[in-house]
DNA sequence: CTGTTAGCGCTTTCAG
DNA sequence: CTGAAAGCGCTAACAG
C-alpha cells in the first residue's frame, strides 16, 4: 500500500491531493503524476485505476505545486493600460489565442485601474514566466529594465529600449501614404490632430504626415495637440467651428478623434468631405458605419498580440532577444471621408 | 550564519531565492519572509538589511511557492467567449479593477479561441481560487457543476443553476419598457430580431417584447432568429428588403444587429425611423454616432464584472453562495431611431 | 512499468 | 524580535 500522506490523514473530497488519489487507486503518487502528465508509459490497467480515482474524488491538481516543481509558471503576463475601444481587446485576443496554443495561461493587468502600478507589475512578475507590456501602459522605464533582468519582457508598440525586445505595427510609411492620399485630393491646408509626444506610434504617424508634405514640396503645419479621446475631438471641432483653426483636411491620430470631430462638424452643418476631409487611424467598427465612411488605416492588432505571445514563449525557451523591433505591416482603408467618391 | 539552502550553493542573481536574500542580509529566511509580508514586526535595522539585500539581488519571489504554502492562489479566473465589441471588454475591465482592489490576479480564458475548452477550464481551475464564467461561454453545464464542487463559481448572465451563484443585468422589465416605447409611437408591426433560445439574456428581452404587446392587448409576432452578428443583421435586412418580412419596427437583440440592419436598410433607400423604427441593446459607442442615433438599453456592464469579482472573493472567503441571482438595473437610452423627434 | 525519495521556494508555528 | 524546522502538493531522477 502506498505511503499515507503525512499531512492529510483522511482524504476529504474537498481537498483531494495527489496523495489521496494515489491511495484511492492503490498506486504511488509518482504513478498518478505519470498518468496525469501523460509523459511516461503506464500500464493501461493502472492508468484506468488512476483515472477512476481522479474522477471519483473530483481531483483538481494544485497548479502552484506543479509550478514549483517544474520551476516555471507556464503563464504569460500582459500589461495593458485599459480595454476601451477595439484596439486593446483585439490585441488581447490575439495574445490569448496564441498563448493558449502554447499552453500558457495569461494573467492580465490593466494599469489604468491601478493606483500603484509598480506594485502590480512586481506582483505579476511573481506568477508568470515572462511579461508583455504595452508601450503606453506608462510603466516607468527603469521598472521595465529591472524586470527584464529577471524575466523576459517584450514591449508592444512602445519606445525601443536597449536590450528589450519590441514588436509594433508599421506607422511611418502608412501615415505617409495616407497623408499623401489626402494631399493628392488637392487639399492644401491639412492639419494633424494628435500629440506626437504621447508615444512612438503617434510620433511616427506625424512624421509620415510631415514626409508626405515634404514629398510634394509642401509646408506642413504644427500638430494640433489632442489626446486620443472623444472629448478632445469634440473640443477641437468646437474650436475649429469657432474659427480658431483653418483647414480643408484633418489627419487624426486615431479613429475616435476623427469620428467625434466629424460628427460634431456635421451636426454644425459642415460637409465632410466637401468642406473638409477627415481621416483616422485604427479602422474601428464605427468607421464603416458613419456616413461618409471613414478613411483610415487598419493595423494587424490581432497578429501583434499573437506575435508578442510568441516572442515571450521563445524567450522563455532560452532564445536570445532580438535586437531590432519587429514591424507588422498596416493597410490603408480608403472610404469616402477623405474625398474619394463612393464606389456604389 | 543562516543555513545555506541545500539546493542553491551559489546565489546567482538570476535565480535569487529567499535563501540567497537571507544569506546576503545575514538573517534567516523567516525574517526575510516577515519583512516582505509586512505582517509581524521586525526591527527597523533588520528590515533595512533585508530590503537592501532584496534590492541588490533583484529578488523576485516565486508566487507558486507562496501559493503552495498559504494554500491558495490569490487569483480569480474569468472565462469569456471572446472580446469583440465593447460588452466583454467592459465586463473584463470591471472584473479586473475589482479583483485588483481585492489583491487578486486575474487569469483570463477566451473560449472561442480554444479547441478544447473543457481542458482549458480544468487547467484554469488548477491555478485560481475561484472562477467566473460568462453564461454564453457555452461551457457544458456539468463541467460547471463539477468545478463548483471544488472551487467557487459564479455565472455571469447565464442560465440559473442549482447551487451556482449567478449575477446578471436586468432584461425583462427594460425590454418591456423599450418595446412599449416603440409600440406607443403607434407601430403595430414590430418584429423581434434575435434568438430567444441562445441564452437567458435574449430570452428575457423577447419576453419583455411579448409582455409589452400583452400590456396593450396586441399580438406579438414570432421572433426572427438571428445571431448577434453584423453578418446576420445584414442578411436579415436583405430579406426584409426582398419582402420576406413586413415590419414598421424592429427590436433587435443587440446593437450590432440593429446597426447593421439599419445601415443596410438606409443604403437601400429606406427611411429610419420614418419607414421603420429600429432599436437595439447595449449602447455601444457606434449607437450614438449613427444617424439617426440608435435607441437602445445601457447595461451596467462594468459593475457586473465588478460584482462577479466581489462575489468570487466572498465565496473564497467562506461566505455561503446566494441562492438567488443578483440583478443589476439597466437604463433605457432614447435617441431617435425609435421614432422620437430629435431634441436639437 | 512502478515505487522511493529528494527537493522546488515560501509561510508559519514553536521556541528562545 | 529572530531562528529552526516542518510542511504545502507535485515532479523527476533513481532504483528496482
Amino acid at each position: 500500500m502506498a505511503k499515507q500522506h503525512p499531512a492529510s490523514p483522511e482524504a476529504r473530497s474537498a481537498g483531494a491531493t495527489i496523495y489521496s488519489v494515489a491511495d484511492h487507486a492503490g498506486v504511488s503518487i509518482a504513478t498518478v503524476s505519470r498518468v496525469l502528465q501523460g509523459a511516461t508509459v503506464v500500464a493501461e490497467a493502472t492508468r484506468q485505476k488512476v483515472l477512476t480515482a481522479v474522477e471519483e474524488l473530483g481531483y483538481v491538481p494544485t497548479g502552484a505545486a506543479r509550478s514549483l516543481a517544474v520551476r516555471h509558471h507556464e503563464a504569460h503576463g500582459l500589461v495593458l493600460p485599459e480595454l476601451s475601444g477595439p484596439y486593446y481587446a483585439e490585441l488581447l485576443m490575439g495574445f490569448e489565442a496564441r498563448a493558449a496554443e502554447l499552453a500558457q495561461s495569461v494573467v492580465l493587468v490593466l494599469t489604468n485601474s491601478r493606483t500603484d502600478m509598480a506594485a502590480a507589475v512586481r506582483q505579476l512578475a511573481t506568477r508568470v514566466d515572462a511579461i508583455a507590456v504595452f508601450g503606453s501602459a506608462a510603466i516607468p522605464a527603469d521598472l521595465v529594465r529591472l524586470l527584464r533582468a529577471k524575466k523576459p519582457v517584450v514591449v508592444i508598440a512602445g519606445e525601443p529600449q536597449d536590450g528589450i525586445e519590441a514588436v509594433a505595427a508599421e506607422n511611418l510609411e502608412s501615415a505617409r501614404e495616407l497623408a499623401g492620399h489626402v494631399l493628392d485630393h488637392g487639399r492644401r491646408r491639412a492639419l494633424f490632430v494628435g500629440d506626437p509626444d504621447s508615444g512612438p506610434d503617434i510620433r511616427n504617424r506625424y512624421d509620415g504626415y510631415l514626409a508626405a508634405h515634404r514629398d510634394r514640396g509642401l509646408d506642413a503645419a504644427e500638430p494640433v495637440l489632442a489626446r486620443l479621446s472623444e472629448a478632445d475631438g469634440t473640443a477641437f471641432a468646437q474650436r475649429l467651428l469657432a474659427g480658431e483653426h483653418e483647414a480643408d483636411a484633418l489627419m487624426c491620430a486615431n479613429d475616435e478623434l476623427a469620428l467625434s470631430i466629424m460628427t460634431t462638424l456635421q451636426d454644425a452643418g459642415r460637409d465632410v468631405p466637401g468642406d473638409i476631409a477627415i481621416v483616422g487611424w485604427d479602422d474601428v467598427m464605427t468607421a464603416r458605419y458613419v456616413r461618409p465612411g471613414l478613411t483610415t488605416v487598419r493595423q494587424p492588432v490581432h497578429e501583434l498580440g499573437a506575435l508578442a505571445a510568441d516572442r515571450l514563449h521563445e524567450l522563455v525557451g532560452g532564445e536570445p532577444p532580438r535586437t531590432y523591433a519587429q514591424m507588422l505591416p498596416t493597410r490603408l482603408v480608403v472610404r469616402t471621408s477623405c474625398g474619394c467618391l463612393p464606389v456604389t
